[in-house]
RNA sequence: GGCCCAGUGGCUCAGUUGGUUAGAGCGCCGCCCUGUCACGGCGGAGGUCGAGGGUUCGAGUCCCUUCUGGGUCGCCA
């Protein structure tokens, strides 16, 4: 039978950790959970446990009495207690240094067992590895956990930084709808049936993007909101089906005023919830800059080991793999993995394997051995003068590691800037409690979409193209810059935006060069054409991933770990089970019918 | 959808070239213990080795299929 007292006549006085050498003497009344308890016959000693942290409480038989120290004996692991007793400061010799609280302890006088506990199917403790399959089931447990509960907590403190500083700087926070118009451009839609309207349906936003554009529109001038959004696609360590946006607009605004409210704010965050100085300006970057840099259009700055480009040196060379790339019109690229040149021949060709997921054909490699001598399978087909040259112009040392990939330039780019991670991993150089920030600016407007045969929008459709590419719109719509940004943090995409197109008629235009008919434009986005017939000031904005920043902040490796209730691989919740299926009369409501599902 | 990794008491793991009755630590239960804080001591319970099939005299171990979870590529305007 389950012991489940009332807390009637009893007011907790301090939360565990609030309770301190300055109460010595008093009486409180504390109320928690059981982390642990230390029965050592007249005496027991039970860690109470509660967000802020533990306090020792001491039970003993000669002062409190028989019955009610039996009582004590009946706590287990995880039991939800209130006590009342006298806050004693301890013998020198028994504080805990380890514990906030450890120098005192509260005597009890009065327990009261609120509600006991089946033992948990795991310990309720810091640094766990329980495997995560168990902890989101029993997500409600995992989130007892200390260090679940300190992202928790950081992640809360970074909203509320965020909302404190978005208000000092005039922006408005507005709600935007989350039963909207679905919109096949971009990501999958979460759809939701309307049972008003039979047939038709609800989507869930995937960004509340146009919805903040016609705020502008309204007159907002300055709006964010922290928005729930969602996009029905596969899962990743830092991707959720539903995620939350610190999204904001600006009116009549150009790159460098949104990048400069940012870049306070990015300060101000970084400064109250981590007490890291963030140093400003933030480095820029163009898109051009960070892939033939980096090999990326999210480079993490926080080691060097930069892209070498060698086409000029290799292009009349005797080795057909590398004259055939620039020949092609594709480059040969390298990296030197400083001091790598001792790695050991399988993790040499480990780096080939891994180099061949970004679909390069193959990585050739130099090592330049101590002695300055040299082991390569190529530099035989290079000769010695092109040896030499390219070694010079990669800074090749006595211990370097030299790896090139030959090929198209988006596949060497690909390629080398996932092994300058990959080398930086394997060689531990990278510092999680490192925060190197760089801004990536004019990204290409269009990307070419092998599957639809077509160009698509490579940040969202209203991006505004920069002025002087305009011209390019019909012609080379490839070579056309976007007044676009994204926020990079140690190589994590954190945030990203633009500004925005406030003319009807390039707007039409970007439809067109997107293969919209105008029915197709009309139809999809009718109501925001609409509006721009009436006055639409200049605007642009940007969004940030806060579950991601939360996560670097916490130095987390997944996401799910600042996410209170997450999904997993499959989208699904182990905890709620959802998603599940309904019944017919559901349906039935909706004019819905499943045809066939899986049977269990 | 592809590829890679993992699955052995409640938890985390070990388990040799296939060989007796599958082990450890933590947790749990009982008893003892008045200064512990990873309390200690003694005793105990707890396993269809993810599931199914195959090879074999014999399978936790080898093979096939499958399920579950993770990572990743595709995908994510």
């Amino acid at each position: 039978m389950s012991i489940g007292e009332s807390m009637a006549g009893l007011k907790r006085t301090h939360r565990c950790t609030e309770v301190s050498e300055a109460n010595i003497g008093e009486k409180v009344t504390v109320m928690g959970w059981v982390q642990r308890r230390r029965d050592l016959g007249g005496v027991i000693f039970i860690d109470l446990r509660d967000r802020t942290g533990i306090l020792q409480i001491v039970f003993d038989v000669s002062t409190m009495g028989e019955e009610s120290f039996m009582k004590a004996e009946k706590l287990r692991s995880e039991y939800v207690m209130a006590l009342e007793g006298v806050v004693e400061k301890r013998d020198p010799e028994t504080v805990n240094k380890n514990l906030e609280t450890g120098t005192i302890e509260v005597r009890a006088e009065q327990l009261r067992i609120l509600s006991d506990a089946e033992t948990p199917p795991f310990q309720i403790e810091e640094d766990s590895d329980v495997r995560e399959e168990l902890r989101l089931k029993y997500r409600y447990l995992d989130l007892r956990r200390p260090d679940i509960q300190k992202n928790m907590i950081m992640r809360h403190k970074l909203a509320n930084v965020t909302r404190n500083y978005m208000n000092e700087a005039g922006f408005i926070e507005v709600e935007t709808p989350m039963l909207t118009k679905s919109t096949p451009e971009g990501a999958r839609d979460y759809l939701v049936p309307s049972r008003v309207h039979e047939g038709q349906f609800y989507a869930l936003p995937q960004s509340p993007q146009l919805f903040k554009q016609l705020l502008m529109l309204s007159g907002m001038d300055r709006y964010f909101q922290i928005a729930k959004c969602f996009r029905d696609e596969d899962l990743r360590a830092d991707r959720q089906p539903e995620f939350t946006q610190i999204d904001m607009e600006l009116s009549f605004v150009d790159e460098d005023d949104v990048i400069a409210v940012n870049e306070k704010l990015l300060k101000k965050m970084f400064k109250e919830v981590l007490d890291v100085d963030v140093q400003l300006p933030i480095e820029r970057l163009t898109y051009k800059e960070a892939m033939d840099r980096f090999g990326s259009d999210k480079p993490d700055t926080r080691f060097g080991m930069e892209l070498v480009d060698v086409s000029d040196l290799v292009a009349d060379c005797g080795f057909k793999v590398f004259t055939g790339a620039v020949s092609s019109g594709g480059s040969v690229r390298g990296i030197n993995a400083k001091g790598c040149g001792d790695f050991p021949r399988r993790q040499i060709d480990a780096l080939g394997e891994f180099a061949q997921i970004w679909g390069a054909k193959g990585m050739a490699w130099i090592v330049i051995n101590e002695d300055g001598s040299l082991k390569s399978a190529i530099t035989k087909f290079l000769g010695d003068d092109v040896v030499e040259s390219i070694i010079k112009k990669m800074d090749g040392q006595p211990g370097d590691l030299l790896l090139f990939c030959a090929d198209k330039n988006d596949i060497v780019y690909d390629t080398l800037g996932n092994l300058r991670l990959e080398v930086a991993r394997k060689t531990d150089i990278l510092k999680k409690d490192e925060f190197k920030f760089v801004w990536v600016t004019e990204f290409p407007l269009f990307e070419w979409n092998e599957d639809h045969k077509r160009y698509v929008a490579k940040h969202h459709p209203f991006t505004s193209p920069i002025e002087e590419d305009v011209a390019l719109l019909e012609t080379s719509p490839e070579k056309v810059r976007a007044r676009a940004y994204d926020i990079c943090l140690n190589g994590n995409e954190i945030g990203g935006g633009s500004i925005r197109i406030h003319q009807r008629d390039l707007q039409k235009k970007m439809f067109e060069a997107l293969g919209f008919t105008e029915e197709e434009a009309e139809d999809q986005f009718g109501f925001l054409l609409n509006a721009f017939r009436y006055g639409v000031p200049p605007h642009g904005g940007l969004a940030y991933g806060l579950d991601r920043i939360a996560m670097l902040m916490a130095q987390a490796d997944s996401i799910r770990d600042v996410i209170a209730f997450p999904k997993i691989k499959d989208a699904s919740c182990p905890m709620t089970h959802a998603p599940s299926i309904v019944s017919e009369k559901q349906l039935e409501e909706l004019s819905l019918k499943v045809e066939s599902i899986e049977l269990e």
